[in-house]
DNA sequence: TTGTATGCGTTATCAG
DNA sequence: CTGATAACGCATACAA
């Protein structure tokens, strides 16, 4: 069916090693087998089993990758990144959608774990996934902390958080409240609440902040209801600055001059579809590359413990919700 | 390091034959002999290698699946679908973004072949790609023709662009133009422009397309100098729809009193973050189910001729733009 | 019910 | 410069 080693041999009258030293360029080979084995390979159109290949050489080139949804534009963004980059180093991504299921994720690892990756890179993370702590196993998280020995990727979530509450102030807001996802999750993004809390604190206001756990609709017509007099909104993400527009549009708040909105995120497809929106802009492109570069790193055993948390800057963008 | 079959069979001690029986539940094997095994199992902390297992069986579990690029919200959901599919039935995703460039796809095409996969998803398709013509792989497009022997899974373009159109019209739209992406691509999309112009014909309109190359932007502007009294716009897709209000919006066009627009795809990303669009939506998830319904089936070689092409209904979701 | 021998396709070692 | 042999970890046919 699939011709392979030997066949090409046959083919070109050489021996299989032969044949492998072409194909690896290893070693002295004459010119003429060369010739005649290249010949031979084209006639068949062989191409070499990286199965086989990955079994002997125990390397697979494969990396896992989990995160909780391609869905989510920041996700689907970060793992575009992510596959471009490692394609351009010779890894291949192993897709994972974690959903942000504990049992998923689990079943992952285990997964990846079978197939023999060389590397995991993971922002899916719930609480009490120990399995993360693979001995043998270079993993590198992405906003999250995934164990004490595992390096993290993240932008400046603090500084984020900061930025936008105060561009919110700088222009007169006092009540300000803030919107987020589920804070049990150990992740550096809660820096973003932290941020928001201290300079509302350093300007005598009181933080407020509201937890979305998925029905952002209801939390946020809670948080109109509870706060009448609400005049802005620092969302966590876009997708939830989004439905606070919305909302503030149902109930005739004029933007900005009434009432401001800041998310968080900035992707590609946000700007293209509410570039109206003011935003803090993750530098996804970023991320990826020093994620890879670690991981590779460890893959190579050239992991030095210098960078087990690397934080890259965000960007205000300053359009018309502020 | 890791252990192995052998390392088992030795601490159980059994052969790896009964270890491997064990493992795959295959044969009789005695109540005592497994639990011992089992234990041995627990104890090494063992899991199979499905590199050496997938070289044995012939059979990787793994589908290559080729799009442009996760970062467009259409081709993020639906990969996210067919990962989610593909795993409920023991399938890994080895993730490729082509990005529209024939060398990458040649090339993805090549690495998904030496990594052995059983199959092959693709959306991604530039003129000139014979590659896919694998015999002894089964591959199915989406909304793309590889090859005159390629199932194709797609929505209802025509029906799409015809209940697009017609909704123009029927809101009292007379200067209706269309804008689309790049036209040589041999796709079952073009049939949304077919249908446009179908429409338009029928009353007596005079059909205007225009193609957006990737600066969606500069051809928009373009549109609006050249056609001043344009009252309605089809998009091929919802980020261009979305370009489209924004120019509209500039142009101090009262949308959608005086201007009206629908758009193309309907993801979820889209209803989140520009919920007024009236737009077309694609059965997202029924498209990644019968994409690799049909492939698992040719994987098992119980393909069907039958099933050359599959179209799927879509949805008019009427909202704020028409 | 369990064990032995063999081969999946490749590459490294070592001999020629 | 080239070839024979073994081994990567696993699962099957065949024996016991």
């Amino acid at each position: 069916m699939k011709p392979k080693i030997s066949d090409v041999a046959k083919v070109a009258g050489v021996s299989p090693t032969t044949v492998s030293r072409v194909l690896n360029n290893r070693g002295y080979i004459g010119e003429k087998t060369r010739q005649k084995v290249d010949e031979a390979m084209k006639q068949l159109n062989y191409f070499p089993n990286d199965v086989a290949r990955s079994l002997f050489i125990k390397k697979t080139f494969l990396i896992g990758v989990i995160f909780p949804t391609t869905t989510n534009p920041f996700y689907g963004q970060l793992i575009f990144h992510i596959e471009n980059i490692a394609a351009s180093l010779g890894y291949k991504i192993l897709l994972c959608n974690s959903q942000g299921q504990e049992d998923k994720e689990r079943s992952y690892l285990r997964m990846l774990q079978r197939n023999q990756v060389d590397g995991i890179i993971a922002g899916a993370h719930n609480r009490g996934v120990k399995e993360y702590d693979i001995p043998t196993l270079p993993v590198v998280g992405v906003d999250r902390y995934l164990s004490e020995n595992i390096p993290v990727v993240s932008s400046d979530n603090y500084d984020g958080g900061r930025q936008a509450t105060q561009l919110l102030i700088n222009k007169g807001c006092r009540n300000i409240i803030h919107i987020n996802g589920p804070i049990y999750l150990e992740t550096p993004a809660n820096l973003r609440r932290k941020a928001y809390e201290d300079v509302m604190k350093d300007n005598q206001l009181p933080p407020i902040t509201y937890e979305t756990d998925g029905d952002n609709q209801a939390v946020i017509k809670q948080l109109f209801d509870e706060n009448p007099r609400v005049d802005s909104i620092f969302a966590s993400d876009d997708l939830i600055a989004s439905a606070v527009i919305r909302e503030a549009k149902l109930r005739k708040r004029n933007i900005p001059s009434d009432f401001k909105v800041i998310g968080y995120d900035g992707t590609e497809t946000t700007r293209l579809l509410l570039p109206e929106l003011s935003t803090i802009q993750q530098p996804i492109r970023e991320i990826a590359e020093k994620t890879i570069d670690i991981l590779t790193k460890e893959i190579n055993e050239e992991g030095d413990r210098s960078q087990m948390e690397t934080i890259l800057p965000v960007r205000l963008i300053e359009s018309e919700t502020t």
